[in-house]
DNA sequence: TTACATGTAATAATATAAGTTACAACTATC
DNA sequence: GATAGTTGTAACTTATATTATTACATGTAA
């Protein structure tokens, strides 16, 4: 089991976006950089600018980031794309036997804790910014240029 | 999308065979607490067993808590039904184009980003025991007592 | 030998993800 | 205003994972 795609994709996004802030940014530009079709782009887009994040407008080609890089943390895109509910990371059974003693408590019991590792995991992703992000890749480039 | 409940089920058959200590605990018996089909508990049991957590043999009814609860951890539980893979809670979009200074770097910085991430949940779990599991499970029972 | 349990393979039903096609709605420009 | 090109979206397909279920081999105790 993987959280989909779309949260990595909705990172590839907004960076490029950034990374390439003097051209145009259509969907099909950025389907050829992630390796996707432009349909995919576009409807991760609609859920970027939903959340405030891109501006988009129907004609107009091109994407541009809404907010400040270092205002946009991965916990921002996360929520963006929709790919985790709240309080639904983990599954449970539904409709454990009420007549036994751990069927007609374990939900409770084991909902509150199951929040907190949620929270854990999603409080880790509001300590990144795509900026950091941004950064990172720049230098990973570099990087790799002075190993040729 | 969430991460499948084999691993709710899994709290609640270790829970169930502490709290069934003096009976015996057979497929049927838990499938009939987790209202589940007993094939699918002995499924999970399986993987229990192959974590060293409960002891079972084919042929002779009931299984039994092989370490002490104290000794079990949520974390323990989620690695054994095994859910999720190491380094795999975030799906990543496979070969981005190694032509874009993002795509051919992506992977590389989200990579640790979501490591963490996961890691940060994965320590939550192990801050939590089965054995604490159980005592919630009868404190919220007594709870329940006192409001009728 | 019988009764009953676990182990496991095979299958079906359901849900979700990701890719794709098709087309409506919109904008800029000629 | 007609055209070319873009975004927005619905519909469909394919692939994969989960959960439930059936069937049966294997193992144990009485």
């Amino acid at each position: 089991m993987s959280i989909s795609s779309r949260f990595a994709v909705g990172i590839h996004i907004l960076s490029l976006l950034e990374i390439n802030k003097g051209g145009v940014s259509s969907s099909e530009y950025i389907a050829n950089s992630v390796n996707t079709n432009p349909v995919v782009i576009r409807k991760i887009m609609g859920m970027l600018k939903n959340a405030g994040l891109v501006n988009v407008r129907p004609g107009i080609a091109g994407a541009e980031l809404a907010r400040d890089l270092s205002e946009i943390t991965l916990l921002d895109v996360y929520k963006a794309v929709n790919v985790v509910q709240e309080k639904e990371l983990f599954g449970v059974h539904d409709s454990p036997n009420p007549a036994c003693l751990v069927g007609r408590n374990i939900q409770n019991t084991i909902g509150p804790l199951f929040s907190e590792a949620q929270l854990a995991m999603e409080k880790s992703l509001g300590n990144v910014t795509i900026e950091e992000v941004v950064k990172d890749l720049l230098k990973k480039e570099n990087q790799n240029k002075v190993d040729d």
